[in-house]
DNA sequence: TGTACATCAGTGAACGCGCGTTCACTGATGTAC
DNA sequence: TGTACATCAGTGAACGCGCGTTCACTGATGTAC
């Protein structure tokens, strides 16, 4: 059937009705990609919360009601860009991630660290719309956020199964080991029925432990970022920032 | 000279000119009192960065311009906002704090934690103010903020400092001392000669501990507040948090 | 290949909104003598 | 104690601004026959 239908058709490239391949449909796609750009643009210039159509269609060069042909309204528009920039960061930590030999999990969590670490801070605003305070009225829509939002924290944990499977993961980080076992155990009961989980041999601790390596690297390039000390009480940032991800390290893979 | 004039001033207490005790007097501190109540609703309402002059006087049955009169412009409005509430935020550390036992380091470090996340939570915008995202075009002048704005984190040093002063410290937490210690110092060389800290016996690791400690609890909280993670990932997030507690108080004390 | 009609992209004007801030004003409170 | 004047609190109108969104429109692109 498929091969008949391939023969029958002609061969000539021309234009087929529907298909995405018109003028229209290659003007198209190159406005939705100039309406990107100049989305980010923006919100690298204004951040988040002063982000308005308005002023992206200033910078395209358009009347602000064209955009509507693109986007129904600001919050879509927020959405793009979110999905955009979560996309953006797992692909930076990616890149970095997979430049590492896969066997050496030390490398591997600090070519995350640092490479998220770098690129917020050569994206603040990116960062913020990402990880600071949400954007008053807006609601992200978790269908669209979620799988790119979680790309990298799901990378973290891959490293953490990946430990677990060698038997190298940390442990328990403090005081009487059940305790500590009880506490994953209510904090992580969501996740240590998923099948991904259950086939991994990642315990409770395990999963808990990566959990909180990730909320202290998010908590680290914010308060960086955010710049939450004052200018003048980390007298090195980078050093500072290595010495958080060591402690995570110890986190994920117990002491060295 | 004093003495004389003393002496020659009336001793019946009535109202003296330039002083703050005029029918005036107490009326302006009666709607400066106000201000800063409806200001506070209204970010309890909206957040910091839809927070408006406008919404405030329409809150305080007044009109707008007449706020002129108390301040000077809606970046006065959020410096006052700000400095409330980290007021507000270490009150409410200070006195779970002080309910403890001076000698229990332990219980002094998680009575801090726990109040201040019940703080956050209970106070989720003030929370956004102080440490999410900065609000546009804002910049909140350091004299005013620097003061309040450390009297947690100064706290969480001082129970590290006093851990310290008993030899209960906690070590470098990762790898080879020396790696550990050469960050520590990178890190915190504009605080380790202060002399608060050359006084108190407190080493860089101790400091660097505490620092970050302080930027765990801080990236904890956020997570809870901003829900950073889905609405499903963790199942718990008092057992989360306490777990992320522990690890903070390994840090500070050394594994216990 | 040519023509009539349908679809789509982008324009331009307009809407109603809330914002921060200014300014001249009225009436009450305070001060000097 | 009484009067003339100065200070202050709050009003009301107005300014110019940028915003999101709607709507009727023109002209180009695509479709059917």
């Amino acid at each position: 059937m498929a091969y008949t239908r391939t023969v029958t058709e002609p061969a000539s490239p021309r234009p087929t009705p529907g298909r995405a391949d018109g003028i229209r449909a290659r003007n198209r796609a190159g406005i939705e990609a100039e309406l990107r750009a100049a989305a980010r643009r923006q919100l690298a210039e204004v951040g988040p919360a002063a982000l308005s159509l308005r002023a992206v269609a200033r910078d395209m060069g358009m009347v602000p009601s064209a955009l509507f042909r693109y986007v129904s309204g600001r919050d879509e528009l927020l959405t793009l860009l979110i999905v955009e920039a979560y996309t953006s960061l797992a692909d930076a930590v990616d890149e970095a991630h997979d430049a590492v030999d896969p066997a050496d999990l030390h490398g591997r969590w600090a070519a995350l660290a640092t490479s998220m670490r770098a690129w917020a801070l050569a994206n603040p605003h990116e960062w913020a719309l990402l990880f600071g305070s949400p954007v008053p009225t807006y609601q992200a829509p978790s269908e669209q956020t979620t799988d790119p939002g979680t790309r990298v924290s799901r990378l973290l944990l891959a490293i953490g199964r990946d430990a677990a499977l060698r038997g190298v993961a940390g442990s328990a980080p403090f005081g009487p080991a059940t305790r500590a076992a009880d506490l994953a155990a209510a904090a992580t009961a969501n996740l240590i029925s998923e099948p991904d989980v259950t086939s991994s041999g990642m315990s409770a601790v395990t999963l808990a432990n990566g959990l909180a390596t990730w909320a202290m690297l998010v908590g680290a390039v914010s308060s960086e970022v955010f710049e939450q000390f004052g200018p003048q009480t980390i007298a090195n940032h980078e050093a500072f920032f290595t010495y958080q991800v060591a402690i995570g390290e110890s986190l994920l893979f117990g002491r060295g």
